[in-house]
DNA sequence: CATATAAGGGATAATATTATCCCCAGAAGA
DNA sequence: TCTTCTGGGGATAATATTATCCCTTATATG
């Protein structure tokens, strides 16, 4: 996420793909966001497995790359929402899809995670 | 990809599949072993970016996830042949989705990341 | 004999990514 | 006054992931 120091191969669509939605919470925050989630501290409560921080780095991320756009109100308390670009938009079947495959193959990928961490005692 | 101390959301559809293709290279795996690209070796020449090594590791996990199987000729000079199973056959559509959006997107993915490089001077 | 090919992996270094902690501002409500 | 809510981020620790290096086995080829 900072600075990368070995090169990806920029003339492959997975790596690029890979770039947009590697992050941890990136997926999630997309998603989130598409359903009108669209306020930092929303996005927190949604994902409250992560933290502030973080989220705020992978949603700096997300702009940069041009698929949200952040508003931002010049008020007090501070007011903040993001949503998507055309571009962000066009991501979605794509998350609909990684969503959907990861719902049905979840019993099964859990079993096998389980079993990992039991074989570690 | 090793053991992980921060347990992952298990309950998370995106977080499952993230969990099968967080692997920088496991994508290009897949998509290779799809079109009968079946050998290490020739796996290795198809993404030399990467190493034997790094690529043993990641098919090693898909074979966990059970995503692909793996034959041994147990013959000298070593055979062996990876194919994917029916699971790992699921999860095509989605990785041409992936790829397709990234080469759509990669001329404009790609001058914002060597923007980012260029800042760096 | 030197080199190549096949497949594999231990040990360790290098990098990248996430998490944790603690701070800031200003306003409203109990 | 003390707490809560808003949004944000510096500094640093902890983890996770990839990369690098080098060695093994046995056959075939120049």
């Amino acid at each position: 996420m900072y600075e990368k120091k070995i090169p990806l191969p920029l003339e492959c669509g997975l790596m690029m793909t890979r770039e947009i939605l590697g992050g941890k919470w990136k997926p999630n925050l997309l998603l989130a966001i598409s359903v009108g989630i669209s306020r930092p501290s929303q996005l927190h409560r949604e994902i409250p497995q992560s933290t502030k921080r973080v989220l705020n780095l992978q949603l700096k991320e997300l702009e940069e790359f041009e698929m949200i756009e952040k508003k931002v109100y010049h008020q007090l308390p501070p007011k903040v929402e993001y949503r998507l670009t055309e571009r962000g938009k066009s991501l979605m079947p794509l998350l609909q899809q990684m969503n959907e495959w990861g719902e049905k193959n979840r019993p099964f990928i859990k079993s096998i995670i389980l079993k990992r961490t039991k074989a570690l005692d």
